[in-house]
DNA sequence: TGTACATCAGTGAACGCGCGTTCACTGATGTAC
DNA sequence: TGTACATCAGTGAACGCGCGTTCACTGATGTAC
């Protein structure tokens, strides 16, 4: 996966990966708040010193190649007929990428309780999720031919954000072997008969 | 509205106001994570040690008597009649209540200023966003003759206060006098054309 | 093959900073009688 | 009306704690020749 350019990167990537290792294991275990980078630099084996030379902030240390997803994601949406609608579209991409992202359940299973452990992180997370609002519905507009996404693409963005990740938490909630492409699918059944079933009717019956 | 109860009531109100005055106009003007405490205290005319008299932690100063909105919200929703669909009932209901929310511009916009300059106040309104969802989706079971919420009623509750977010991000970028409840039809509008506009046609293609 | 030098990961010690706590106190505003 | 006492807001000083920075160093792993 990663080729070592010089003899050095190598041990510096050994050392990263086992703070960031350490991290995950910690934040999960005691919570965010409860572990200090000294805690997480005497589990990966370093000085406390060490563990500033690899991450600006204890923050950080979690937040270390997350993206890919969303980017992936983006990527794919591209790639749908045109001919089907941004919702099925959205929910197809989705569930193709389900099977590689299912593969780091464990991963995903820690991260997501650190997360919830502290404010700090949760705060992250939520300017992450407006960054991936912001992708997802640059994706949108390109798919509808438009330079730049109107309202109605980044609430879709947003709102795909949402639905993914209630999928993700009814996945990891629910067994260990359970299918994630199947839960995202069904979060998206789950948000068309919810707004779209009732909205139809009455969509205008307000704005007189 | 606060009706004087002791004699010294009166006097620990006016200095528990002077500090959430202080501390909006600081975190607004400043930044969050750029203001101390001391400097709140300064700015409330009390000395840095009075500060925690009256707050536990620094975050909890800002949040300081908000919820009612989305309780009264919860409240009127179950007056609306059960013939309206639930995405109308909502939408109904927060137009209803805007008015009184909108002669808090000022506050709201400063609130909202202070809460993007940091991470920990994101995470704190997100967990609050958790609870303002869940008391939704509560109303909507009711509505629906539900005991308990259940995943449509979790997902609208969900929904409801993303659609109200960026209602209330609208509304406060566009004009000093501009009608909230407008911004927030609008947005309800939107939401069904673009999720229900075209999820209805091809809503079952992707579950064989 | 062997020596001289360069590079780079890791370290130690000390410090600044701001939040939040603890302990002991002052002084003003009220009540009892 | 006047004195003795109780209550409560506010204060001062000192401290613990953990993040993150700064400065100067060690020692191992590599390269030049």
């Amino acid at each position: 996966m990663t080729t070592t350019r010089s003899p050095w990167a190598a041990h510096t990537a050994r050392t990263r990966r086992a703070l960031v290792d350490a991290a995950l294991e910690l934040f999960a275990d005691r919570g965010y708040d409860a572990t200090t980078t000294g805690a997480i630099a005497e589990a990966a084996g370093v000085s406390p010193r060490t563990f500033f030379r690899y991450f600006p902030t204890k923050e950080s240390v979690l937040f270390f190649g997350e993206y890919e997803f969303i980017r992936s994601f983006a990527g794919v949406l591209q790639c749908q007929p045109p001919t089907v609608s941004d919702l099925d579209a959205m929910r197809a991409s989705f569930v193709l990428l389900a099977p590689g992202a299912a593969r780091l359940r464990k991963r995903i299973e820690r991260y997501r309780k650190a997360v919830r452990s502290s404010l700090v992180l949760r705060g992250r997370e939520q300017a992450n999720h407006d960054d991936h609002a912001a992708t997802v519905a640059a994706a949108i507009a390109a798919r509808r031919g438009l330079a730049y996404p109107d309202p109605a693409c980044e609430l879709l963005g947003t709102i795909a954000v949402v639905v993914l990740q209630r999928a993700i938490d009814r996945w990891l909630a629910g067994p260990a072997r359970g299918d994630l492409g199947a839960a995202i699918a069904d979060e998206f059944t789950l948000l068309a008969d919810a707004v779209g079933g009732a909205a139809r009717l009455t969509s205008d019956s307000q704005l007189s």
